[in-house]
DNA sequence: GCCAACCGGTTTCTTGTGAAAGCATCGGCG
DNA sequence: CGCCGATGCTTTCACAAGAAACCGGTTGGC
């Protein structure tokens, strides 16, 4: 912190040191790398790859809702994406026996090899993006993200 | 990291634990939060923010490419953000002398004052989002988006 | 000087996003 | 049973984002 500017409340702002900015513009950046990658080598949305990674997991078929809240993404683009995947032949979908409203997905045989070729360079994406850093720095980065994410989304909802 | 899974090179893959993902959805999450609390007390958007954020620091005018660099967005936004700031009789536009095709911008006297306004409470804010972590945790944090940032930028370019 | 390539910035066009409306189904309660 | 609000998902609509085309203005080579 500049010397002379200790409180929070300095009168100028240097956007470079903005946390908030600099998340945002890493993220973005990173989000670019690996969607260009996932589009290239597989045709693949980022929305796409997030519902298709949640439905790989595991591996059980899920319905819509869990989708909904393990991707943190809107119904709207959940449902774009589960369309374009079933479309593609890469997910499956039947409405729920117990609940006709709701949807079962899961991956198809076609959709589960394309994951399994998508997950080690996944991996290997983000080793490449972590290379500079060290295993414990890393687990203090998730700890310092959840914390950040936890305290926004609480703000968030008024 | 799990038991059993130390290589890099895992058939599965939680999303809940990949960099990228909760990265963004962080940053995403907190964006909200800064954007709402911008556009309710000064109807302001992000982008038009990080504009005059940029004009305000050191308070000279500044030329839009110099805008683009700093605040890392895409021409076509900048220029956007700028024509609603020039509307709102924020932020003044004229060419420059030396080269007519580029623009020289700056805070109005209007622009100067919101901007101040606005700064205690980015702060604020951004205080209160990273209340749960330590001063010297967040300068790692800082260290490590840069790095992030910087090896992204470096595998995007090809 | 003149022409071509280039550059800063805006406009156009296509696409993706989320809010709100819509549609079908479900569960509770009279 | 039959209504009615709640729920799961899709469609519509309005708008933001970025790619590419565009429009002056500039610069460098001849």
């Amino acid at each position: 912190m500049t010397p002379g500017a200790a409180s929070g409340a300095e009168a100028s702002l240097e956007l470079g040191r903005f946390l908030p900015y600099r998340l945002s513009v890493a993220a973005e950046c990173m989000s670019r790398v690996f969607a260009e990658s996932y589009e290239r080598r597989f045709g693949l949305t980022i929305p796409e790859w997030r519902v298709m990674a949640v439905l790989g997991q595991g591996e059980a078929p899920c319905p819509t809702q869990a989708v909904i809240e393990a991707t943190e993404m809107d119904r709207v683009k959940v449902s774009r994406a589960v369309t374009r995947l079933v479309d593609k032949g890469l997910v499956t979908r039947r409405t729920a026996p117990e609940d006709q409203r709701s949807q079962i997905l899961a991956l198809s045989r076609k959709g589960l090899g394309l994951y399994r070729q998508i997950v080690p360079l996944a991996h290997a994406l983000q080793a490449e993006l972590t290379a500079g850093l060290g295993t414990d720095e890393l687990a203090l980065l998730d700890r310092m993200l959840a914390s950040l994410h936890a305290r926004a989304r609480q703000i968030g909802l008024r």
